[in-house]
DNA sequence: TTGTAGGCGTTATCAT
DNA sequence: ATGATAACGCCTACAA
């Protein structure tokens, strides 16, 4: 048996010890009811005297108590918890997308764990497991790649809901239509009368990435333009110089077209080195639309994607999936991009090539 | 006591229970050992035999074993858990002191709760009530305003670290030097020769903003200049407009001091409109140093704010309290800021009125 | 309607 | 070094 210091006074108990919170046998003492009947008044007060009821709601409150939610959560079997995975919260879409897991979870009564992994396939590991032992009620991940490993969730019986990047077999998903927004912009681009678009995008094993990569090149192969493809790491240190280069090689682009809106950053930092200006020497459109877009000079052209309603979208799934049969298949949700021109992707109608 | 489905077999467990995870007696019967020699494997294995202890690991691997934290926090009476309290993740300095946070929490075995206010007070108010009921060891907290509440977590116990808005009577606080840097701003747009500077800030009850906006007053009363103070409330639906109807007035400034960058963005908009350029017509300088500063035309001026390392100090604060003793007093940090001079607080030689 | 008491899974004490 | 076992604080089946 623990040997605990007596309760009886502060004899016991040293100076630097935080004060004990009042538990729900306090409670009852105060009120002089049993726990049981604590216990019910403070949940479900319907069948408990209203009298009691009032009596044990003063004493709790007279007394600060505070439901510990580990021993809830240990009764209950299960938290009210949400695990948010993702890869980086620093790129304004999966801010904008943990704003909306966030407000939704708290609406559905969740509160949410961030975990950010920096794109560091060690880091997803860890937290994965982390999120499987604080036995969280359910995940919103965004996977690092596309052999990312969910198995610490699942095998826990944890319902994940994945989001943005694909991961097969891993039930739910919520994504924007990347092929097809890359197609738009693409099209758009040429439509602009540029000839030679680029694609500046991740890693090829980053799963939407490489689908914007794919609708970019679908459309510069149908039109039987040379497709400029480059790959920047999301750790690199000289992306500015990677775009440089690109701008300084024999096949160099007159546009682009950027995956997300740290990209179109990169891009811009290197065009004002090489002093090209957007929308008259060189074509720029990005997916995402930041908060930044408006006032750049001239206005960023974007691919918008609903971040915040992703976010929204997930947590939807997540629930259902709490709650629901978990006999149902995985569901995908695609919400679709807006293509929003304005003047970055315009060319003057007598440019130079 | 309670009735339990016969954990014998597949027979009293129905189909859509989620797989009940193994547990410590689990382990225990396939390695042949007391419960209590597996927590001390997996634990502290000094004190243990390392032939039984290897018998343990592997029993606990082949079931996929993963320790229950929700009973551990119970038995040991306090989670692996902070809550980080903000007003607004969107705000990039924001999401700058939560990867800080994140990060450094990370790498001292914490987990962290998001919990993202939107400024508003009876979110803060559940969200500081959620918190303490989850028993987080501790909290990294922004308050709202100088009139948040934290005592929920304080009669706890529950050690809370106050970051980059002050709030009296609650331990920690990180910062960075508010009126200085406004000082600073101001002075670097007067040695420019602007001579109606602006200051863009919020509400007065936010305590940060209000001391940028005491040393901006400090230098334009110092210069025998009028103060312009412009406070745009954080939810306001037309704050573009309260700038442009700032530029129609009789006093209209000849340059902005923001005290935030999204406060920048909407001076940018408003000059947009009204066909103004900053470094030229008008004078723009911030605080924060957003990812778009440089982007810019011409780029951003601003005081940067160490944000990451704020979120960082913060963090190891939060563990010292938590490991020391509650004695000492509170102490607060105040990193210092950097005027960092880019085009768009420049005014040229022979600029008109 | 109210009370009693067992157990959620783990840790740590005590006894071996 | 190992094992049996009593809590941690709450919920709830069962008895009254």
């Amino acid at each position: 048996m623990d040997s605990e210091p007596p309760s009886g006074a502060a004899s016991g108990r040293r100076a630097v010890m935080p004060p004990r919170m009042p538990r729900l046998v306090d409670v009852a003492e105060a009120a002089q009811v049993s726990v049981a009947t604590v216990s019910r008044a403070l949940n479900d007060s319907r069948t408990v005297d209203p009298v009691l009821a009032a009596r044990v709601r003063t004493a709790a409150a007279r007394l600060g108590y505070r439901p510990n939610a580990i021993a809830r959560n240990l009764r209950r079997r299960g938290t009210r918890v949400w695990a948010l995975i993702l890869t980086n919260i620093d790129n304004p879409f999966y801010t904008a997308l943990a704003r909306g897991v966030e407000d939704a979870a708290s609406e559905f009564g969740y509160s949410v764990l961030l975990y950010n992994t920096e794109e560091e396939a060690l880091r997803e590991r860890r937290y994965l497991e982390a999120a499987a032992q604080e036995r969280v009620a359910g995940a919103v991940l965004v996977p690092r790649a596309n052999n990312s490993d969910a198995s610490a969730l699942l095998d826990a019986g944890i319902p994940v809901v994945v989001a943005d990047r694909r991961l097969d077999g891993c039930g739910d998903f919520v994504t924007a239509a990347s092929y097809e927004g890359a197609v738009t912009a693409t099209e758009h681009l040429l439509s602009e009368r540029w000839r030679r678009p680029a694609c500046i995008s991740r890693p090829a094993d980053t799963p939407t990435a490489e689908q914007r990569r794919q609708g970019y090149q679908a459309v510069v192969d149908r039109h039987g333009l040379p497709a400029i493809v480059c790959q920047i790491p999301f750790h690199a240190q000289d992306r500015a110089w990677m775009v440089e280069d690109l701008l300084d090689g024999d096949d160099a682009p007159d546009s682009f077209l950027t995956i997300d809106s740290m990209l179109a950053l990169v891009v811009l930092h290197a065009l004002r080195r090489r002093r090209l200006r957007t929308g008259r020497d060189v074509g720029l459109i990005s997916f995402d639309d930041p908060a930044w877009a408006q006032v750049v000079e001239p206005p960023l052209s974007v691919v918008a994607q609903p971040a915040y309603e992703i976010g929204v979208a997930a947590a939807r799934l997540l629930v259902e999936r709490i709650r629901g049969v978990p006999g149902a298949g995985p569901r995908t949700v695609t919400m679709s991009t807006a293509l929003i021109v304005r003047g970055s992707s315009r060319r003057p109608p007598h440019a130079k090539v």
